[in-house]
DNA sequence: CTCAAGATGTAAACAGTGCATACATACAAG
DNA sequence: CTTGTATGTATGCACTGTTTACATCTTGAG
């Protein structure tokens, strides 16, 4: 809480810092270009301080992932409560505009990298977003599992497809009117 | 064409063997895990022989996802061709068939990080084989482009989630079932 | 208040990486 | 046979994640 002086030793909220700090990098370079020695160059800290509070890199992503799975779990309930009529669409559109606002960190929530070593915490928050999700659009999945896997497929394929470029807009068509569409197409 | 020797100075056919071992250590490890040493270490040569036929550790994925896209064209135009009758359920499970075979590579061709240095080659790659995506599945792209979308939608988003063991199978359930009742899901 | 213990930061070094340069070898055309 | 070119090697550089030993601050018990 102090103080006057330049550089206090301890930094005081690094863990916090270096999060912050690292989303901004991650959305900026991607995920390949987010180096801990950047990071902490750009937190003003040594390459070795974030060992302190992660125990390797990619404990610091599995942390970013965990923030951006809380952050989407919010973002889907807070929606489906304000649309309780007919959620489905609203909530297809949520997920798709939390993709676009959160590209990296969105392709980092489901990275087979951080998945193939086994990270506890990363399936705990997954797998709680996921049961929200189920849980939220109750409609889909009372209508069938098929059906909801149906739906889900072509949400999360095209957030896929728009994060990396592979559907090119009409002139003078907006990103999330082609959103509105695809959803709507049954 | 020689010889009895036992190691000749000159490999004869590097360049394929080096695709042919990138591609197994590519499904076997993963891309991060795709080493240009250890790659050069099991053809048996030198750490820099690679950079004669590559211009860097890109070029390299670059040359794969190459490949990947014109075996994925050629399976697409043989199904297509083979049910010329209804296509599109045919197409859609061959392109499920193919990432789930696939799985390292297909998620190479897709790479974010490839797209980022823009290689001519893959965009050429690439929109040759959805060139042929597009041709050959002629029915629905004049039932509407919106309707393509969401089709192709579907079905890449169902690759990625199986890709990335998002999808849990019921008990006794094969994946090739799920996979057709999606599809045929409307 | 004191002062030991623990938490948090630093400095230095290690192994491993992609990559560039200079050199060696083999083949192919004249 | 000579010579140019393609292909592979040896070596070194800059950079990375990570570990170890040490420095500094904070905290809580006596």
């Amino acid at each position: 809480m102090s103080t006057s002086s330049n550089a206090p030793y301890h930094h005081g909220d690094l863990r916090n810092a270096l999060l912050t700090a690292a989303l901004v990098i991650l959305e900026r370079e991607g995920e390949a270009g987010l180096g801990l020695r950047d990071l902490a160059r750009a937190v003003g800290v040594s390459p070795a301080a974030p060992y302190r509070h992660f125990d390797s890199r990619a404990g610091l992503l599995e942390a970013l992932a965990v923030t951006g799975f809380q952050k989407f779990s919010a973002e889907m309930r807070a929606v489906s409560e304000a649309h309780p009529a007919d959620p489905l669409a609203a909530m297809g559109r949520t997920y798709l505009r939390f993709a676009l606002d959160n590209r990296a960190l969105f392709r980092l929530m489901f990275s087979p990298q951080l998945k193939r070593d086994n990270r506890p915490g990363l399936r705990i928050a997954a797998e709680a977003a996921f049961d929200t999700l189920r849980k939220v659009s109750g409609g889909y999945t009372t209508a069938g599992r098929i059906a909801a896997l149906a739906a889900w497929s072509k949400v999360h394929g095209l957030a896929v497809l728009l994060l990396d470029e592979q559907i090119a807009l009409r002139p003078g068509e907006t990103v999330d009117q082609l959103i509105a569409q695809v959803i709507d197409q049954r």
